[in-house]
DNA sequence: ATATCTGTAACAAGTGTAGTTACAAACTAG
DNA sequence: CTAGTTTGTAACTACACTTGTTACAGATAT
């Protein structure tokens, strides 16, 4: 399975609340939404809540909504909130030491690592979660298009 | 863990492949240099088979050596011959089909899937293995600077 | 006070990867 | 032709991670 179906759940409920306004949505509401249990949706939350994204309320009319504005969220910061894991994952046991080869290995993979990692950023800094609700409103000729540049 | 540690490894073996240029390489010797198990690095041999990468020989002198020439492999098209999972993950429950918002949702996260998967090939498709393996040669001044751009 | 909701801990279940052993098939060398 | 070596692959175990679920304490509005 996927390692970041994490950030997925985490935009669509972004988008949900961007959606939502100033109205506190609750946990059992969204996971309703996105089709899986409220708790999951809170410990997602609890994350987007810690990355200063979204504000909770306990309580009777509690719940939560955007503490920003969906303009001012962009998705390469969903994805650092989110810990995810690396598009490019190094190996766990490290390369033999007395392989030159495999020694500099290690160094190139991390390299190459950091340069995948930041190409997924560039691209995904280019969405606004408004953008995101833009495309889920339009039902014809969506922003889409302009994904591929 | 990652789910494509297997990429890691390739790109490990393939620069192993082509410094050793017309010369078979045991799996034995390929695993020592990775630190992990002779069968392990098999699995992984047979998949870079399959797409043409490698070709391998049974019996007493054989081992694997390169099929191509190490400037016609990117790695885009390593990444793409190993099986790894997806850059961003969706999820494995479907949206609530009665939530609107859900369902497009769902068709929105696979754009921007196959968007960030675009922009990760791209990258990728910068570095050849000859590329790479200069990179673990030169020991000093590497052209590493290059991939951020 | 009571009802309601969040935050979090704890646990079970399912899934995937890595490591390992085992063995058949293929091939070379002498 | 026989013996030794290596690949290819199946089968199994161990480990780690994610998700779903239950349970409950703390906070808040009515």
């Amino acid at each position: 399975m996927a390692l970041n179906g994490q950030f997925a759940m985490a935009v669509h409920i972004l988008a949900l609340l961007a959606k939502s306004g100033d109205m506190n949505v609750k946990s059992d509401c969204i996971a309703g939404s996105v089709n899986t249990n409220p708790v999951v949706v809170r410990r997602l939350l609890s994350q987007l809540n810690n990355a200063g994204f979204v504000s909770s309320q306990t309580g009777a009319t509690g719940g939560t909504r955007l503490a920003r504005r969906p303009e001012d969220i962009d998705l390469s910061d969903v994805y650092r909130a989110i810990s995810c894991g690396e598009v490019i994952g190094l190996p766990h046991r490290a390369p033999n030491p007395e392989c030159p080869v495999g020694v500099k290995m290690e160094t190139v993979l991390c390299e190459l690592q950091k340069a995948v990692e930041t190409a997924v950023a560039d691209k995904l800094r280019r969405f606004t979660l408004r953008d995101i609700i833009a495309m889920v409103e339009g039902s014809e000729a969506p922003p889409i298009a302009n994904i591929y540049n």
